[in-house]
DNA sequence: CATCTGGTTATTTTT
DNA sequence: TAACCAGATG
């Protein structure tokens, strides 16, 4: 038989093994022989194909195996082709997971589910196919943060911004944001728009997207927002899509943010008839502003009730074309989610709970079906678990149960300090190591990855073999990120961000100078900065030793380019970074990760191999290259509470329960009550990533930035249900007297922490204990507190004179050719300049002169004091 | 243009 | 405390 038994454990019960043979009689779509191993409910979400279906799996209820067998029942019902199902997830773990366990049911089949992806790489598939609706080429480039951080850095300068005060991450940030949330530039409330750079936020986003087109290229956030733009604005390919997907299925439903949801929206509907006004299809809170984006101004009334009517959640019907099209003739395709609230833990990245809490809203009719079974963990940790998320007032609410014993109780353990901590996890993963505990069993969970510095110091001492789970990607690292800039800007010569990256990476001597004047000769003719390049080594701008070597760039391109031609891109990689002097460059580094960066160089090259040439491995090696997959040595798992989502462990440790940590008291200074109940669900997922063993740790005193700080337990801890928890003694530790009555904290007659009472974080934490539960507020339960010092700043002077500067010089180029876009990028030699013979023009470095001959763009000029020269036009105005 | 130094600022992270 | 970045120096 195949192996159900190898993969990952989930949900499949002890005693309710996979009956042998599954895979066989599924291929040969024989009878429902693949739901025998499921329970009722779980059969139910199966089964049940026609109309909208909510799945709220709880932790370890065996989602994936739902997902996935829902997909096989599909295909062996014959209700539709491979193609026809759109599936996503979130990440592309999720995805192969996916695939490889349709893979174990149905044989090679999955070869032939090309719409099996994450959001983004789906939505850039349907974005690469239309891509010239969306303003964009086909090979268009996936830009990272990196990538969004500099061109952005460029837009604030360009609109004379202070930077510190205002800085481009934060804007990068913001504008991730609004796509988030569906906004597009016009979109934007006008007041969140003025919020950033003295009202100019809204302004640079719009010359972003401008920008990103003439690059060529997509952030993150286009994959989506792009994409329902596209179907927007062409209804007959939404429609084509929409006919083509006769199921959708998306995984982790929490995580989903109004972006996803629109998109998903739109796609679920029912075809519509060619000629039904698209307002009639899509959802009530973006139809208005569809059509006028472009050519009306969006009057802002009406945005902001746009906005105001989604943000509230308070009216689901406010999408009335759709309940009409719903009960007549366009009802809502076979669309299934699975997700559970309990579990929503990326809030603050734009993910709404309230897509999942308002689903049966959202897709009249819907059919709810909950997992309540959990085949992961004991009694005591799903009690303890359970009781502790019952404390969230703003969930669907299910109920977890198990079969399972109740197994030993969790465990709450208090330190003097945060080494002591480290040091009594340490023990216990000894004593656990000497009882012949596997160590891939076991994970620390931590709220925050500052907090992994005092194990890792720890494990090293003690010998204990550990693994670090998170932290970058591999496409993240520095090492990577060039040698994908090099490939880029072979591929795309209009991929300027690519080529600023490398231009001096190696050292060339091109540095900031050079670069600036590459940008302003670009800027002015419309231009690549590659092409800059290539115009400017003609002439004598730069210096000799600058201008030589950026000829014999621009020339070793050139040759690369050609050599694709000809040769394989893995190998084209090698000969690139060699003759580069890139590889050379960390040979000769002496630092102490230059190796193993070389050793990521070439991974990524023999990573190539999997893809058909150079412009497929660009496409998909943003969206799709994950973290090395680690070595398979026993070794103690170390990651964030976030990273542990979708896990599990027989033993699991959870340090760092105080006050401010845990729940992070940023948090809840940002977000109030919601941001509690997200912290809240992520202790509820860090309790139940654990099969046999939760064990619980604080510590009375931690080091934060470098000073200790006496912190307070936190309050989740309290929330723990007495009879399923365990007070023990620290190793080593302060005695304290243990447990005792149900106060206002058990553990407040610990004498060790007695000294802490007075101060004003434990007030605060007691206030909020009180009244905060009960407290409907929203937001504003905690006090203000005074970290927002930052807005402080004497200095206001970042609007001054934004007239001046550069612009003097770009409004005299202005005129002529320059403004037909689009037209000059291939014309740019070709122009007439705006020069004649002998007139007088003065340059910045040469000074006066007058010109003596014109070829193009490249003027040679007699300057009175600098001799003969040759300069690019754009470089020199009329004296 | 590269290197040094001081001032600033500290979550969570996928795509 | 430590890491990172921007401006100042050589």
């Amino acid at each position: 038989m195949t192996e159900p038994s190898k993969l990952p454990s989930h949900g499949v019960p002890e005693h309710q093994p996979l009956a042998g043979g599954i895979a066989a009689r599924a291929r040969a779509a024989a009878g429902p022989q693949y739901l025998t191993g499921l329970n009722p409910e779980q059969r139910e979400a199966v089964e049940t194909l026609d109309g909208p279906v909510l799945v709220l799996a709880g932790a370890g209820t065996g989602k994936t195996r739902v997902l996935t067998t829902r997909i096989a029942h599909i295909l062996s019902q014959g209700r539709a082709r491979p193609q026809e199902i759109l599936s996503v997830t979130f990440t592309n773990k999720a995805a192969r997971e996916m695939k490889l366990r349709l893979g174990h049911m149905l044989g090679q089949a999955v070869e032939g589910m090309p719409w099996l992806g994450t959001f983004h790489s789906i939505g850039g598939r349907i974005l690469r196919i239309n891509a010239e609706l969306v303003q964009l080429k086909s090979n268009f480039t996936v830009l990272d943060v990196d990538d969004q951080v500099r061109l952005l850095k460029q837009l604030l300068k360009a609109e004379n911004i202070d930077d510190k005060r205002w800085p481009a991450r934060m804007l990068a940030g913001l504008i991730d944001s609004w796509k988030n949330r569906g906004l597009s530039p016009s979109q934007v409330p006008a007041g969140e728009a003025a919020s950033f750079g003295n009202g100019k936020g809204g302004k640079i986003y719009a010359t972003y997207q401008e920008r990103l087109k003439i690059l060529n290229a997509a952030d993150f956030g286009d994959l989506l927002l792009e994409n329902i733009r596209l179907f927007r604005e062409n209804p007959d390919v939404l429609r084509g899509y929409q006919n083509r997907f006769k199921f959708i299925l998306v995984d982790e439903y929490q995580d989903t943010n109004v972006a996803q949801y629109l998109w998903l929206r739109l796609l679920s509907q029912a075809p519509s008839r060619p000629g039904v006004p698209l307002s009639a299809v899509i959802p009530g809170a973006i139809s208005s502003a569809v059509i006028p984006g472009h050519a009306e101004g969006v009057n802002p009334e009406s945005r902001g009730k746009e906005d105001s009517s989604r943000d509230s959640g308070s009216a689901p019907t406010a999408h009335p074309g759709m309940t009409e099209n719903a009960a007549s003739q366009a009802p809502l395709k076979n669309i299934c989610c699975v997700g559970d609230d309990d579990q929503s833990i990326y809030g603050w990245r734009g993910a709404e709970v309230d897509n999942i809490l308002r689903f049966d809203h959202d897709f009249p009719g819907a059919k709810v079906i909950r997992l309540e079974r959990n085949y992961r963990s004991t009694g005591h940790i799903l009690a303890a678990a359970s009781h502790l998320i019952a404390h969230n007032e703003g969930r669907l609410g299910k109920t977890l149960r198990t079969e399972d014993v109740d197994g030993e109780k969790v465990t709450v353990t208090g330190s003097w300090d945060s080494e002591e901590e480290a040091r009594a996890i340490g023990e216990e993963l000894e004593e656990l190591q000497r009882a012949g505990e596997n160590l891939n069993n076991v994970a620390i969970l931590v709220r925050a990855s500052f907090q992994m510095r005092e194990f890792e110091d720890r494990f090293v001492t003690l010998g204990l073999p550990y693994r670090v789970i998170g932290g970058p990607r591999f496409y993240e690292r520095a090492e990577i990120r060039d040698a994908l800039a090099y490939l880029r800007t072979i591929n795309s010569p209009a991929d300027d961000l690519a080529f600023e990256r490398i231009v001096n990476v190696p050292k060339r001597g091109l540095g900031d100078a050079t670069v600036q004047m590459l940008h302003d000769h670009a800027r002015k003719r419309r231009i690549p900065l590659f092409e800059a390049a290539r115009a400017v080594v003609e002439t004598d701008e730069l210096k000799p030793k600058a201008r030589g070597s950026l000829r014999e760039l621009v020339m070793q391109f050139d040759r690369w380019r050609a050599q694709r031609e000809v040769t394989s891109h893995t190998e084209l990689a090698e000969i690139v970074l060699d003759e580069s002097g890139y590889t050379e460059m960390w040979q000769k580094d002496r630092s102490a990760d230059a190796a193993g960066r070389l050793d990521n160089l070439k991974e990524l090259v023999r990573s190539m191999e999997e893809f058909e040439n150079l412009q497929g491995f660009l496409e998909h090696i943003s969206l799709v290259m994950d973290r090395d997959g680690g070595a398979d040595e026993e070794a103690v798992s170390l990651m964030t509470l976030h990273s542990a989502k979708g896990l599990e462990f027989d033993n699991v440790f959870l340090p760092g329960w105080e006050e401010g940590l845990f729940p992070s008291q940023r948090t809840l200074d940002e977000q109030g009550r919601a941001g509690l109940e997200e912290e809240r669900r992520l202790a509820h997922v860090g309790i139940t990533r654990a099969r046999r063993r939760a064990k619980i740790y604080f510590a009375t005193n931690r080091r934060i930035h470098g000073t200790w700080s006496t912190t307070i337990p936190s309050r989740f801890l309290d929330e723990l249900p007495a009879h399923n928890v365990e007070i023990t003694e620290s190793k080593g530790g302060s005695g304290w007297g243990g447990s005792g009555g149900y106060g206002a904290s058990r553990f407040d007659d610990m004498e060790a922490f007695g000294s802490s009472y007075s101060t004003p974080g434990w007030q605060r934490a007691q206030a909020n204990r009180n009244r905060g539960q009960a407290r409907g507020g929203s937001g504003s339960g905690f006090e203000e507190r005074p970290s927002s010092f930052r807005g402080s700043r004497s200095d206001t002077s970042g609007s001054r004179n934004a007239a001046s500067g550069s612009s003097g010089g770009f409004g005299q180029a202005k005129r002529g050719p320059m403004v037909i876009e689009g037209e000059l990028v291939a014309k740019s030699t070709g122009t007439v300049s705006e020069f004649s013979l002998e007139d007088r023009v003065f340059h910045q470095k040469f000074g006066y002169g007058h010109v003596v001959k014109i070829d193009g763009n490249k003027l040679t000029i007699a300057f009175e004091k600098a001799g003969e020269k040759k300069v690019v036009d754009s470089f020199v105005e009329r004296a």
